[in-house]
DNA sequence: TCCCTTGCCGAAACCGGTTTCGAAGCCGAC
DNA sequence: GTCGGCTTCGAAACCGGTTTCGGCAAGGGA
């Protein structure tokens, strides 16, 4: 039926062709569907036929080709991804581990991860569609949920199993797994309440994303616990990236010059809050104190170094791969929900002087 | 044969079975094979046969699946990526812009990419050996060149195409694109000289990788030019994140107290080059001039802004998937060769008061 | 009129796997 | 000794495409 096995072990492995179950079979004299059976697991196979199968396998470098076995189980044992670089700074700093994560917990299952971009939600839509359709992934990673979020209604319509990295407005049949952005921004401010700090400015994301939701109800709660006023003047909302933080940071520090802090959904605003503040003739760590959230490098480079809440990206994109797996067997999105915690990283940017009647360090909310 | 195609039409849209080509030849009263020579432009179909085809195929909204093609073509369309995490920063800040032009430029061609991450070396090459086992990638795309390079090894050696980001030892059979950082490096010795610096020290990278060999000459060569003396004592080489960027930096301006200016081959050795001027009493864009490389967003907020030669990643991503679709489908790799060159972006970290002696404006030589 | 191209398409093999179906062989029970 | 059931495997269908091969009909030249 074929190519003399003795020729190809004497042939040096380079370029050879591939071995294929077929080469497999007939060097053990089975039935190509024995082979096959055998190595899936299949309850009919003997044991030691088994094992004499895994063995050849083994020594012959047998890999099964992906696409083929795609063909008939439907399934490509690949994760999607797709990246919007309309807003590219929103990925930037997140990707390496993201990726990194991901990748590592798909290829500890034989999965691989296809990544396409697009510009703006239509043609993220647009790419998805193709990748499904070509039957190229099996399910998504959908990074930035939105509250009202068009992937999820497309993956829902076509049924493709997806899991959000972030909440969404209507949650059912979703699986996601997300950082607890809100319990970050409520210890900030608790923090900076605990320091002395009267008078609390917050610079906030866009509303579209479901985090600004998130965060806002937890910053406006955070000041009601400490018995704080909530003054919408000195709030600022939509701020995505370092220009449009030193607008709205500018805007807070002239609505009430008396504000001593800020806390900053993202740290790209409070980096824009910093260039505002310089310009104001305001300097943070001496006369204004800033609390974020991200983690990015460069909140480590900057002037001073930024107080942030960090986000391990590595761990999320482990669990969101390990969850869309699960989810594509076939698990119930119900119980594929997790909330992991983000991380304070105190450097100087919160630590100024405010006045004396605050007492204790502030170190206990970390 | 099949399905009523009336039911279909009836039934809404959602969870509806892929159409296959059987579904189209059926719907056509065509033969499957002649529908599928229709689509792929064989010669031996009629005209109006083949846009019959494809307006039916467009109604229909029939998409091939990806991997039956494969699994006769021997073509899975899909680009390989495999990132080493091992060290994380190198790719970091590149990332989003980069995988953006590679998967846009894949898309053009329907094709996609497959990103794969690793830990140090070895791992890169099994990882990408799995990837060409399992048909998963038809080639690579391989960053960071390293002067005498496992992974190119690997692919001459197994017969997989590859395009290198970055030149390396031994090109015969490579395809590349390159970004000429070297002629960077030139620039930035003769701007240095003719604001009128003579003590110019220089931070390179490590030598495995080729763009350190290149940028060192160019470095000596720059120097040379200038009718410059280049002492030993005052280079640092080997350097790829900010730590080593700031002991390096410590050191060479130990060295040498007299240095007015250093270039940079990265822009982390700036940014550690930045915190050693620091420690030691000097402030970068007053008493010492930094040029560097690479174009972080890091770089820009650095106090001060850093100077620095930027690369177009998403440039570069787009004419390496190009360039490695044409190496798959054939093309000879010694015409896939490509340099483009790096942007200097002036901003505050080069221009300091050297001597009353230097005289031209600087511009000249962006 | 006949023959030979040429254009166009159907039929079937093929790619490398998975899955279904049925049958052979062995066993113990009756 | 026969029968039934279980274990184990071979054979073949199947998945959704691509590619080869051959045949039919139309057209052109002799």
């Amino acid at each position: 039926m074929s190519h003399s096995t003795a020729q190809m072990q004497a042939a040096s492995k380079r370029r050879a062709r591939r071995v294929t179950i077929n080469d497999l079979a007939d060097s053990l004299g089975l039935a190509k569907g024995t082979v096959s059976r055998a190595l899936n697991g299949y309850p009919d196979i003997a044991e030691t036929t088994r094992a004499r199968v895994a063995r050849a396998a083994e020594r012959m470098g047998y890999r099964p080709m992906a696409q083929a076995q795609a063909i008939r189980t439907g399934r490509a044992r690949s994760l999607g991804l797709v990246l919007n670089t309309g807003n590219a700074d929103l990925h930037r700093p997140f990707l390496t581990d993201f990726l990194d994560g991901i990748s590592r917990a798909a290829s500890e299952e034989t999965w691989t991860l296809t990544v396409a971009t697009a510009n703006g939600t239509e043609d993220e839509v647009t790419s998805m569609e193709r990748l499904v359709d070509e039957r190229k992934v099996d399910g998504f990673i959908l990074p930035r949920a939105m509250y009202n979020d068009p992937r999820v209604a497309l993956c829902r319509d076509r049924g493709v199993p997806f899991i959000l990295y972030g909440r969404t407005g209507d949650p059912e049949d979703c699986a996601w797994f997300d950082i607890a952005g809100e319990d970050a921004m409520q210890s900030a401010v608790r923090l900076f309440a605990a320091a002395g700090h009267r008078r609390i400015g917050f610079i906030n994301g866009a509303r579209k994303y479901t985090f600004a939701h998130l965060r806002y109800d937890a910053f406006v709660a955070g000041m009601a616990e400490a018995g704080l006023a909530v003054t919408p003047e000195t709030i600022a909302e939509g701020v995505l990236d370092i220009a449009a933080g030193e607008s709205a940071g500018a805007r807070i520090l002239r609505a009430d010059p008396g504000l001593t802090a800020v806390v900053c959904a993202m740290d790209l605003a409070a980096l824009g809050l910093y260039r505002a503040a310089e310009r104001l003739g305001r300097r943070v760590g001496r006369d204004l104190a800033v609390i974020s959230y991200d983690g990015l490098p460069q909140a480590e480079i900057a002037d001073p170094p930024l107080t942030t809440f960090a986000v391990d990206n590595r761990a999320a994109g482990q669990r969101l791969a390990r969850l869309l797996i699960a989810r594509i067997r076939g698990a119930d999105p119900v119980h594929l929900r997790e909330l992991a915690p983000a991380r304070l990283i105190e450097r100087a940017s919160h630590l100024i002087e405010v006045s004396p009647a605050a007492a204790g360090p502030p170190t206990d909310f970390a």
